[in-house]
DNA sequence: TTTAATTTTGCTCCCGCGTGCAAATGTCTA
DNA sequence: TAGACATTTGCACGCGGGAGCAAAATTAAA
């Protein structure tokens, strides 16, 4: 009695083997998987039980090619460095998962790399490109833009002016502006803003906002500084060399920080190394309200990202077959702890 | 003159347009984008600027379906608390994407997830599978072996005793021995072994080594505590309940911590809500060396994980068609700090 | 210069599934 | 129960490119 069962490894099943098993076409195999088919429940009873026998699952692959949607998005993401990256990686692959979509994960080694991460991402044919990180400039943008390697190029978290992308972020302004009056309202009168590095696209307006309404709203011009990279470990080096050698008198009395990775490094350095009190001494406000924010250490009083709508609406977005502008702006919250 | 120039939209260049365009086969087109080629230099040239022309780029789907190889991996995770896995994913997708493998990102979302993940995975029919999360249980495992819909399952950074699994991780045992001595050494006898949460296959060799290491060279019991999660949060609030009831004397003099995630949320809580010092009251030791055990607030002694070079012997694992053992230790390095 | 060895090129036949339509089957009403 | 309509099912063809071999072109040897 030669091989009477099939073997358990499953070399390649495919839905004729299926078909076969369940004595229904090929066809309807696969409509079988399929959520919008049109399909007897008898038939896809039939099916079910043998795929579920034969360890069938249907090859995405395959699919994707003969009907030219992947249901996977490129993420491109740069700056490992903020921890506030580790919070919407878990909130877009939840999201987009439990939605269908798959995620392609691709490291934005450096500036130069851009292009080749488009790329990269081009050959899988992504349905869509997701930029969470900091390193795309205008040329690259435009260059992956001009080649329509995908239908859709998505600038989350970030606001971009570039009109043939999709932007999903914060309202910068908005929000800059709410911790601009917060600080002056809790009597600060020095404030320096600690900015991030500066792209020629996706930007964030949150140091121009601030300072301008600064400027505007209270009289003086805030000092600014700026570290080259959302990294705590730069963050603190840039604020100890800016204040270590200023006397106490010529301090700013608040930092307000463009994010969370920033001034968690300048809280580090202010307290270990310069010595002084937060807030008493220096007071400081970040921006995203990553986990460690709200721990015992930083009790920062920072902004938070409504980072479950946008990825929702990202999704949205990435259904929608439509040709409109889905740029949006988001409103976050003022979150208020001991640090300022 | 109706349309003297090809539209620039690229609605889909395939091979075939390209191979009109250089007055070649659409083989030889093929050939000219695959590295193991036989194809003449003239030709190749001729492809390379007619492709370059038309935006072409070879679509990796198709590849991988004609191939039965797709270059894709899997990289399943869940704990996304721990600060330390933005390290490994930095560390991986550099690697991996500079060897030529694209990953897919997907999000363990609760331990009744991982076999919906694993599904999920083996539909784009990934090479590999990657588990750095913490969530797999050996019947998930089992199952997905089982199933056979992929060639390599790898735990990375973690030993797993199921021998269908690929295990690349670092030597706990030596390891956490190191750790024991260098903690006797100083002088500390109450250790107290702060643990993560238990897993029936993936698991961590550390508290079981501590606490039977200590036993038997230094003669005392540790006390041990775990938390339910890689979570600074988490671990804050069991350090907490555990501590802040006892008297100053019946403290433990050290907390030896699993990992990092777990040291630096116990750091918080002891210095924030107990109010004392580090490590003159209690000293504390990690383990993985995140990019914040360095900063100015933590100076955490922990133990460094040779991750280059554990993802490097992974490419090696995925480029191998041989059928060995690949499970593979790695020694790491104590890294002194302040705190202990 | 002719023949043999080598490299390059083209081609047939798949890979596994979706699209759109036609045939078949089922359901409802009069 | 026949006719009209709705639902299911089957099928030819195509998605873009790889494997392996045969034909053609190029190079080396005699």
């Amino acid at each position: 009695m030669p091989d009477e069962k099939k073997p358990a490894f499953a070399g390649n099943i495919t839905a004729d083997d299926v078909a076969a098993e369940a004595g229904v076409s090929r066809w309807t195999v696969n409509r079988a998987f399929r959520k919008d088919a049109s399909i007897s429940s008898k038939s896809l009873e039939k099916v079910r039980i043998a795929a579920e026998r034969l360890g069938y699952v249907p090859d995405l692959r395959a699919a994707s090619l003969a009907s030219d949607r992947s249901n996977l998005v490129a993420l491109l993401i740069d700056d490992f460095a903020n921890p506030h990256k580790l919070v919407m990686m878990e909130r877009l692959t939840r999201i987009l998962r439990r939605e269908g979509w798959d995620i392609l994960l691709v490291n934005t080694l450096d500036r130069a790399d851009a292009g080749h991460a488009l790329l990269n991402a081009s050959q899988r044919r992504v349905d869509a490109v997701i930029l969470i990180g900091i390193q795309f400039d205008d040329d690259v943008l435009d260059t992956a833009l001009h080649a329509r390697r995908f239908r859709k190029l998505i600038i989350f978290a970030r606001t971009s002016r570039n009109p043939n992308t999709i932007s999903i972020a914060v309202d910068d302004v908005h929000a800059m502006r709410e911790i601009a009056n917060y600080v002056h309202e809790r009597g600060y009168r020095r404030p320096m803003f600690l900015a991030g590095p500066r792209t020629s696209s996706a930007h964030l307006l949150r140091k121009e906002t601030f300072v301008d309404y600064w400027r505007q709203h209270f009289g003086s011009e805030p000092e600014t500084v700026a570290v080259s990279a959302y990294d705590p470990e730069l963050a603190a080096k840039v604020v100890e060399t800016t204040l270590s050698a200023r006397k106490k008198a010529s301090l700013p009395d608040i930092l307000v920080c463009e994010n969370d990775a920033l001034a968690i490094g300048a809280t580090d350095v202010i307290r270990h190394k310069l010595g002084l009190r937060i807030p008493e001494d220096i007071a400081i406000t970040g921006f995203d309200d990553v986990p460690q924010a709200e721990g015992a250490n930083y009790r920062l009083t920072t902004y938070r990202q409504p980072l479950t709508d946008m990825a929702e609406y990202l999704v949205e977005v990435l259904d929608s077959r439509e040709d409109r502008d889905f740029d949006r702006l988001f409103r976050g919250k003022l979150t208020v702890r001991e640090s300022a």
